[in-house]
DNA sequence: ACACGTCATTATGTATACATATGAGCGCAC
DNA sequence: GTGCGCTCATATGTATACATAATGACGTGT
């Protein structure tokens, strides 16, 4: 068998080169169509077809399948009977219900941050957040959103719950692609840069209600801005 | 190919005749492991066999394969390299940070419900709590348990909220075989009636905050009598 | 007797072959 | 000209074949 990246002349799915995820190619298919979807670069309702996929990873069909099934059941694509499977394109009224339990989901990590936190913990969400400042100029909209993805990262994992910040990571990437467009939406960096202040500044308190809606506030009001984005520009 | 309630001799994997969910043998596959996992009849810690599974339904290894992936990205089984797939099995920890993420989810759902039920919802959750009332009798613990059930999926319903609902179901799911050897602790049966009243009372007077918060408690009462269990009996 | 290395078996991962359903394109009838 | 039905191409679902890594047994050496 070739290697993975030997068929991969300036097709749209370059191989990334760090893909020791799991050692089967269906597990690495899985996470490089998982990359290309939350990045947009495959956007919602694009058609992903087995052989095409499976010639441009230069393997078989059976590990395209294999990823594919693990995507569907992580409602990153939709399999529909024989005919084909499509990148899952979310509607304004699912994505309202999306953000709703994400802001919960959300608040529950900052609540939990905000009661376990280590100094260690607190220190890095400071320097993430400094980082954010610097980053706040409308033409790295690209830094400030991974940058912002770290501070909610750094959340999670000061809520101490594994299992929590694994749900909320997932439910995160399942939107990953809407949210990208919405941040270029001008009044969203600073807007962001505030609300986040607030959750900082109830988790260094140790105030837990005060973190929790403060966080539930702030992914709230990104999911309004999104359906504002949604509704102006489709 | 014959038909795939053929091979099922006395097998410990009885087909479901009610299996007309999907088309495809897969997607037949998953929800009926789906079911025996839930239901407890395949223990977790089960290792899964391709072969042996692929011959009591008849079919060949590929579906059986995409019905593990399928699983196994819900987290319902680990599928570990080479080494086969094993239904997942839960510690104490990782049950406690589920069950702080289903109170929140349920407590949610609640909520919702308390805002935005229906005069014929709430009629019909009252009739689903008459009967468990009814089935309070430690002979009938399954049907109680699934009377249970019922209960808590006309509240998902009444949120309003099909993806809050859909999330909240698999996570309910996933612990299922757990919740279910706790339903035989003679405490709970009645503590399952109180705690419900206390939920339903919110709800009907529209009390969005009371009815998250008995909704909640409910949940972390399940779960810590869960914990005592498996500390007990484990 | 125990430990280690080697080998055989077996099950998984992948590739390929085959069956069939879906959709497109075309022709014909009204 | 439009609508219906047929045929065919293609892609998915499934089965089977093959390569390889992991498990277990066996034998040998210390």
């Amino acid at each position: 068998m070739t290697d993975i990246c030997a068929q991969n002349e300036s097709n749209c799915l370059p191989i990334d080169q760090n893909m020791r995820g799991g050692p089967t190619f269906a597990d690495r298919i899985r996470r490089q169509l998982e990359a290309e979807i939350a990045s947009g670069r495959i956007e919602p309702g694009s058609r992903l077809d087995e052989q095409e996929i499976a010639q441009q990873f230069g393997v078989s069909r059976t590990p395209v399948r294999e990823a594919f099934r693990m995507l569907a059941a992580s409602d990153l694509v939709e399999l529909r009977g024989r005919q084909g499977a499509m990148v899952r394109s979310i509607g304004g009224h699912a994505l309202v219900e999306m953000f709703q339990v994400m802001a919960e989901l959300e608040g529950l990590c900052a609540r939990l941050a905000a009661r376990r936190i280590k100094p260690q913990q607190m220190a890095r969400i400071d320097a993430i957040h400094k980082r954010l400042e610097e980053a706040c100029d409308p033409n790295g909209i690209d830094a400030f959103y991974d940058i912002n993805q770290e501070f909610h990262e750094a959340v999670y994992e000061a809520s101490c719950n594994a299992f929590l910040a694994d749900q909320t990571r997932k439910l995160r990437n399942q939107v990953a692609s809407y949210r990208r467009r919405v941040t270029r939406m001008p009044t969203r960096l600073p807007a962001t840069l505030s609300e986040h202040s607030a959750v900082i500044e109830a988790i260094r308190a140790h105030d837990a209600e005060r973190a929790h809606s403060a966080m539930r506030d702030h992914v709230n009001l990104l999911g309004d801005d999104l359906l504002d984005f949604l509704a102006a520009y489709g």
